[in-house]
RNA sequence: GCGGGGUUAGCUCAGCGGUAGAGCAUCUGCCUUACACGCAGAGGGCCGGCGGUUCGAAUCCGUCACCCCGCACCA
């Protein structure tokens, strides 16, 4: 028996660390490439390679465990690949803050140096988040792990953008971009975030060259009336149709500009209806540029600073500075008619925050089109589906209105495009590998592109990279498709969408068949985490105070598919629980020997019912947690789990299994069943729970001294059919109503724990009289009694109830009720009473007779009578307690 | 403007056509020999308003109100 013992007291710091180490020495994390065995892979969504474990990475990561967990118990040869992301801006911007404080600036050293330093720094922190990862016990393989840097990675990334570029899907264009003037590169569109923000409208007279009159425009940003090159109107407005052709001159330059008349600009309801154009720095004016063949002045450069062209008076300038300066310089010329407070939403870049500048430059873009609408049509045609799937309308929403995507970044880390220039004939040359010379013109003067890739360029390429192809290595050939991508909605466009464009290009196949999306980790009320409202939950800091396990089934439970209203105290609530399964395997051990690990399997006929029963509602928990983990109900998963093991196996099966246990009852045969399935039982229980709760359940489950030597690759539980027995559940359940019914009589009545009753029970059914007659002990202990007797009368004055059809009668010894008592007790009899008139009028309704299913009909007719029959007994207590 | 979500016990949320649920919080007893990180018991909700479908509606449909999130527009 010794094997079998546990400390009493608990503290996950105990094993937490020495088990995590021993599953990863086990190479339990790490499968074989055998393309026989029927597999389960997945990706990790890399977090940045420099950041730092946040509660977000706790949930995604939990998740994914529990399903790898789940599936490599289940038998599939399980991969989770881990790695990190590059990411671009993210990390150049950390690596520059850290070269600041030591009073090195980026350009002073150069690119090449600044490279070097990006990757001392990986080398130093790099790893850090992975290794923080290790704490919540991910069983990811570590040995395959990636970055999105490194050298076959890049190769695919090379090999997708070369193949692109053939293909017409890659060109380089002189467009509107976003531009960051903080960060000073481009960016994409869905890297901008906007926000309301209360402006101004500035209202500007522009007069006609003629001077015989002005026209008003209205502007959020007066300092891009430099760089105006037209004045428009609608061509149908009649307040300014004979002016079109006309020209104005432009204030505070020397400059004439045309009225032309431009129908998608301008909307004629719309202020004055008259829009000046400024081709360089507004997209909708870029385009109206086109349109009309006017030319683009650039006032702004890609520092945020005025440029050469805004004139002597401004240039140089801080684009925000020009403001102010060019609104005086109008006021002065009395040229402002007036000036409206105004919302409107400005773009930032999500990385900085900085607002972001619209701007004319040569970039590099993948035409999208081709690439979205297979996309489309995989999550249409179900290949691929969206979990939950109310993700489902705004992907087609997205996807069908989907733009050009801006790649190349004006950064120093990051994928170098592989396109080189030829000084020679200005021809481009895109090569995977570095060509020698230009193939137009034979000249070797060749400039490799100086700008890098959108970081999530390379992710997109992330489920295959990772298993080395553009090779047809064993990994890919084994794992890929992945089955199944769980990550944050918040990156479905920039990460997902991507993965599964790139996926079906280029591998002809969804990269996974199911997404599964998670909400947003919020505190308590539901607002975001943020360090400014103090309100972040650090996950290692709860993992130290809290456990690991606890944290894990926190995030599970409150896993439902949508923002996950995370609380301290639901992480000290589930730790409680760790605690329970903790007491519980202590008192198991304590009535298990070692001899019973020889113990033949149980033969079901044999056991008592409070064992079938114990075992059929285990079977049914079984089925539900497998049925839940199907579809991603972590929640559902978590709580019929934590329903069962505590609130059914430890408040009831080990309270009905004591009197057997403690050798009360001398039945030496039922002693050993109560011992064989208290073990099978605890057994199953840490099985179900461990992908939930992988290091409490390891250290349990290894004094137990199964056949495998982790429970990590014990075989997950199967609901058996075998084990279902419905009569025993009833048996049970009713016995457990009795002794609630008498548990709260002794409670409302104020008798103490010592008090003791005789119980009387009229079970008119005869087999259930003898079932009650062979349990009836179960009564005995858990209600508390003095004596339990069947089917004799019901002494006078005892106190009555019913219950499923039997009859109960408690004779308590003599003693007042209370007024609160018996008013409690009216307030029953008039709730009854109104439920009973409900039920009658619905069975006396023709039409719910005959239209309503019979299991129904049977229902109501079966609760009317229950609840007659209760009401009797609750009027005869009543006046027998006012005697 | 387009699309989506929410409104259920004090708090945070499940349930989504057949007798209102959980966790935490609250109240009352218990140191009952696994566990006071526990045990037992209790109180608390006309399931946002109004219509409709149905024998029957938190549950389906419509509508209104308030809240939230994407996307687009924003001279």
């Amino acid at each position: 028996m010794s094997q079998l013992e546990l400390p009493t007291r608990f503290d996950p710091k105990d094993f937490e660390e020495r088990l995590y180490r021993a599953w990863k020495e086990g190479g339990y994390f790490t499968p074989e490439a055998d393309p026989e065995r029927p597999r389960f892979s997945i990706v990790i969504p890399p977090p940045n390679v420099t950041g730092r474990l946040h509660i977000g990475h706790a949930l995604v990561n939990t998740l994914q465990d529990i399903l790898v967990r789940w599936k490599r118990m289940s038998g599939f040869n399980t991969l989770w690949i881990p790695g990190t992301d590059h990411a671009g801006i993210a990390t150049q911007m950390v690596v520059e803050r850290e070269l600041a404080k030591r009073g090195i600036g980026r350009r002073e050293i150069g690119r090449e140096a600044f490279e070097a330093e990006v990757w001392k720094f990986k080398e130093e922190h790099g790893d850090a988040i992975v290794h923080q990862l290790e704490r919540l016990g991910v069983s990811c393989d570590w040995t395959r792990m990636r970055f999105t840097l490194d050298e076959g990675l890049s190769a695919a990334v090379r090999h997708v953008f070369v193949r692109l570029y053939e293909d017409g899907l890659i060109y380089r264009d002189l467009s509107m971009v976003n531009w960051c003037p903080q960060c000073e590169t481009a960016i994409s569109d869905i890297e901008v975030e906007y926000e309301e923000t209360e402006g101004r409208l500035w209202h500007i007279e522009y007069p006609l060259s003629d001077g015989s009159r002005r026209l008003t425009v209205a502007t959020t940003r007066p300092e891009t009336m430099l760089g105006d090159t037209a004045v428009a109107v609608h061509p149908d407005d009649e307040r300014w149709r004979d002016l079109i052709g006309e020209r104005v001159r432009l204030p505070l330059t020397d400059r004439e500009i045309p009225i032309v008349a431009d129908a998608v600009l301008v909307d004629p309801e719309f202020g004055t209806g008259v829009v000046k154009v400024t081709p360089a720095h507004d997209r909708n004016d870029y385009e109206a540029g086109v349109r009309n063949g006017l030319p683009q002045i650039k006032v702004i450069d890609e520092t945020g600073r005025m440029t050469a062209a805004a004139g002597a008076d401004f240039a140089s300038l801080d684009r925000f500075e020009a403001r102010k300066r060019v609104v005086a310089a109008l006021e002065e010329l009395g040229l402002l008619a007036r000036v409206e407070a105004h919302v409107h939403s400005i773009g930032h870049h999500e990385k900085c925050g900085t607002i972001i500048e619209p701007m004319i430059s040569t970039q590099w873009f993948v035409k999208i089109e081709p690439l979205a609408v297979p996309a489309l049509e995989a999550v249409r045609s179900g290949r691929i589906s969206l979990i939950p799937s109310t993700w489902e309308p705004t992907w087609f929403n997205w996807m069908e209105n989907i733009h050009d995507w801006c790649i190349s970044r004006q950064l120093w880390w990051g994928h170098r495009i592989p396109a080189w220039y030829c000084d020679a004939c200005g021809e481009i040359i895109v090569s995977e590998s570095v060509p020698e010379r230009c193939p137009k013109c034979e000249s070797t003067a060749l400039r490799r592109e100086t700008d890098v890739l959108d970081t999530w360029f390379s992710s997109a390429l992330w489920p295959f990279s990772t298993m080395g192809w553009p090779e047809k290595t064993k990994d890919y050939e084994t794992f890929y498709p992945t089955d199944a991508l769980v990550t944050g909605w918040d990156i479905l466009f920039f990460w997902v969408a991507r993965m599964i464009m790139m996926g079906l290009r280029f591998t002809g196949e969804a990269p996974f068949q199911q997404v599964y999306l998670h909400g947003l980790v919020r505190d308590e009320h539901g607002h975001k985490m943020s360090k400014s409202k103090g309100n972040v939950i650090d996950p290692l800091e709860v993992v130290d105070e809290y456990g690991a396990d606890a944290v894990r089934f926190t995030l599970a439970i409150l896993a439902a598919g949508r923002d996950i209203p995370l609380a301290r105290n639901r992480m000290q609530g589930y730790s409680a629980f760790a605690t329970k399964i903790w007491n519980a395997a202590r008192f198991a051990m304590m009535h298990v020997d070692t001899e019973l690990e020889d113990a033949s399997r149980i033969v079901r006929e044999d056991l008592r019912p409070v064992e079938r029963w114990i075992l059929s509602r285990l079977n049914a928990t079984t089925r539900e947690v497998n049925r839940a983990l199907s579809a991603y109900r972590f929640d559902e998963a978590a709580h019929a789990i934590y329903q069962f093991f505590w609130h059914e196996f430890c408040d009831w099966y080990i309270e009905m299994a004591k009197p057997v246990l403690l050798e009360k009852t001398g039945d030496r045969k039922a002693l050993a069943q109560a011992r064989r399935v208290l073990l099978e039982v605890l057994d199953r229980s840490l099985r179900l729970l461990h992908p939930f709760m992988p290091f409490i359940t390891e250290e349990i489950w290894l004094k137990l001294e199964g056949v495998e030597p982790s429970i990590m690759i014990a075989p997950y539980p199967i609901a058996e059919e075998v084990l279902e027995d419905s009569e025993a559940e009833k048996l049970i359940a009713t016995m457990q109503q009795i002794i609630t019914t008498i548990r709260n009589l002794r409670a409302e009545r104020g008798y103490a724990p010592k008090d003791r009753f005789r119980v009387v029970l009229q079970i008119p059914d005869r087999r259930s009289a003898r079932a009650f007659e062979q349990n009836g002990y179960l009564l005995l202990d858990l209600a508390r009694l003095s004596e339990l007797v069947i089917n004799e009368p019901i002494p006078e004055g005892a106190h009555r109830d019913h219950v499923g059809g039997i009859e109960i009668g408690v004779e308590l010894p003599r003693k007042e009720i209370s007024p609160e008592e018996i008013e409690r007790l009216q307030k029953q009899i008039e709730q009854i009473e109104r439920e009973i008139a409900s039920t009658a009028a619905r069975l006396q309704d023709e039409k719910f007779v005959s239209r309503a299913p019979a299991h129904v009909v049977e229902g109501a007719r079966a609760r009317e009578t229950e609840l007659r029959q209760r009401l009797e007994k609750l009027r005869q207590n009543l006046a027998a307690s006012s005697v």
